[in-house]
DNA sequence: ACCCCGATCGTA
DNA sequence: ACGATCGGGGTT
């Protein structure tokens, strides 16, 4: 089953749980074919309104951020470092501006060294800016599909986000979640 | 127009 | 531990 708009349309933190065991979805086609690649995902972070100051929407609503104030469920792809990109589901009610940055997923038969970053999964499923934006509750082209069994609460790891020691006593909160 | 810095990754 | 590499956002 596809996850749609009322399912990001949710308490941040309780998102970035719930994602994880649900499957990244992402049709390309390459070359020709049409290529479905699925993914488990195995680790998330969130990033929640002005207040957390690791979030792109501390320094207020800029035309980077500007998606995070829409509508749940839309793609918010970013370049981090100048090489990579990231990508995030936009989370919570409109004009709130917070997300769900996918870290982590594993493919059934690929080296999980390859799909274990944030910037290495965007590589491999070629995501890029071009799905900033994009509606992941219709169910094309990129979306997030349940499991078939849920995903057992108890197996989930919360700890610190990573790369945001700038971010003062937000540092310290623990919206990073993995299995 | 310019400057600073980063939600990363591979190599050392 | 460090360099690659460039867009965004703030400042002049």
């Amino acid at each position: 089953m596809i996850l749609d708009q009322k399912f990001y349309q949710k308490d941040t933190l309780k998102v970035a749980q719930d994602l994880l065991g649900c499957f990244l979805v992402r049709k390309s086609a390459s070359r020709r074919r049409n290529k479905i690649i699925k993914g488990m995902i195995t680790e998330t972070e969130a990033y929640i309104g002005k207040d957390d100051l690791a979030c792109h929407a501390s320094k207020g609503r800029t035309p980077r951020t500007e998606i995070m104030y829409g509508k749940a469920g839309h793609a918010y792809v970013y370049i981090v470092y100048g090489m990579y990109h990231c990508l995030n589901i936009v989370t919570e009610k409109k004009h709130f501006p917070a997300a769900v940055l996918i870290r982590a997923i594993k493919i059934d038969g690929v080296d999980y060294q390859k799909t274990n970053g944030p910037g290495k999964l965007c590589k491999f499923l070629k995501i890029d800016r071009k799905l900033n934006g994009w509606d992941m509750a219709k169910g094309e082209r990129l979306y997030i599909e349940k499991p078939a069994q849920n995903f057992p609460k108890k197996n989930i790891v919360a700890g610190k986000r990573i790369g945001i020691d700038y971010a003062k006593h937000c540092k310290h909160y623990l919206w990073r979640f993995y299995i």
